[in-house]
DNA sequence: ATAAAGACATACGCGCCGTATGTCAATTGG
DNA sequence: CCAATTGACATACGGCGCGTATGTCTTTAT
């Protein structure tokens, strides 16, 4: 009656996953207890240490999970862009979005690397960065965007939206501060273009 | 023979903000024993406590600290600029040469979001973030930067430095590595000049 | 000179992590 | 079909590190 072993284990491991991203994303990597929401995935420590051999292990797993989510929505908003330019401020636009998800902010933004490292050495290496790195790419050699190395590229223009995301969710008015930011961050993706836009031509 | 009570106290707590500083630095944020460090400067965790209430006030006040001398930097670098684009640019690449730094990127960049929150609500809010801000706001009034808000110009573009300086410090060759981020950056900074050069002005 | 305040040390308890050990079910080979 | 082995998970143990409560001793104030 019981089905597979493996399935099983998936199970568990995926109820490990589940609790403690819910664990980290509350109360944050240190503040939460490994005793605490174990026993609330109906488990014990002993499975955790079995699975993913220490807590930075599980905060490993937790951002893996995150970081494939994140690039499976910015995968659907490219398929829906009108132009590979349009495609590029869209991505963009959205990984700010995504970095004002609190559990987002908490457990990739700033617990993440705390505890992992710089999150450009990561396994998973935040696959959404290469997202945006290959549309930086395609641009440049339609000869759209002005000629520089993608991946830097990639990884400014992240780095800027990473920040900027985290300076409006924890502004008191975030609503102001959001139009603001993004209004700049426009500007200066606009400033990309080996022609700029005069005024900025799009909402 | 004691000279004053309060030069005592002002040498305890540089003391205690020296040794935390270098175990913050070295072990990081959690893998610094407060009994260690204290006791390496010849004190006990009961001197922290009644100067810093916790061991997250003893971090906010080396950050404090750090935070100063970055601005400092920066305020002498500002000093030597032939045109103000200049001074821009070069508070720019400093910023991002300090973020390059051990300490500077395990206490200021890593840690210290995921202990205290996100920088820019802390109380010292990242002075260095303000410096460079007034130069984008005396560049727009000369009419030579874009208009757009300048304290979201400048969280943008320190955001983009300080997630480049982490990626280059822990490239596998910092220095080529440094190279390309150095000429992306310089390229998006450039364009957010109304008039952008075609190609880079200066090296 | 005596009282009050404050700087710092000592002592205690508790939470939390990692490891070592144990148990029981599920697979595998003959 | 039945050992023997593997591996998933629980239990038990030890230790470290933080925060607090308490104590002591010096300095300032009156």
């Amino acid at each position: 009656m019981h089905r597979p072993r493996s399935e099983m284990i998936a199970e568990t491991r995926a109820k490990l996953i589940t609790a403690a991203r819910k664990a980290f994303g509350e109360k944050g990597y240190a503040g939460a207890s490994m005793d605490d929401f174990t026993a609330e995935a109906g488990l014990t420590r002993g499975a955790l240490y079995h699975h993913f051999g220490d807590k930075k292990g599980l905060l490993l797993a937790v951002i893996t999970e995150i970081d494939a989510e994140m690039t499976e929505r910015l995968a659907v908003i490219s398929g829906r862009a009108a132009s590979r330019w349009q495609r590029f401020v869209d991505q963009n636009v959205n990984y700010l979005k995504m970095a004002l998800e609190p559990e987002i902010q908490r457990i990739v933004l700033r617990d993440g690397p705390s505890v992992l490292g710089d999150p450009s050495a990561w396994p998973t290496a935040l696959n959404c960065v290469e997202v945006i790195s290959s549309s930086i790419k395609a641009l440049q050699e339609e000869g759209i965007v002005r000629q520089m190395d993608p991946e830097a590229a990639a990884r400014l223009v992240t780095g800027a939206s990473t920040y900027a995301a985290q300076w409006i969710a924890n502004a008191p008015d975030p609503a102001a501060t959001a139009e603001k930011a993004v209004a700049a961050f426009k500007t200066i993706l606009n400033g990309l273009l080996v022609s700029p836009a005069a005024t900025d031509p799009d909402c």
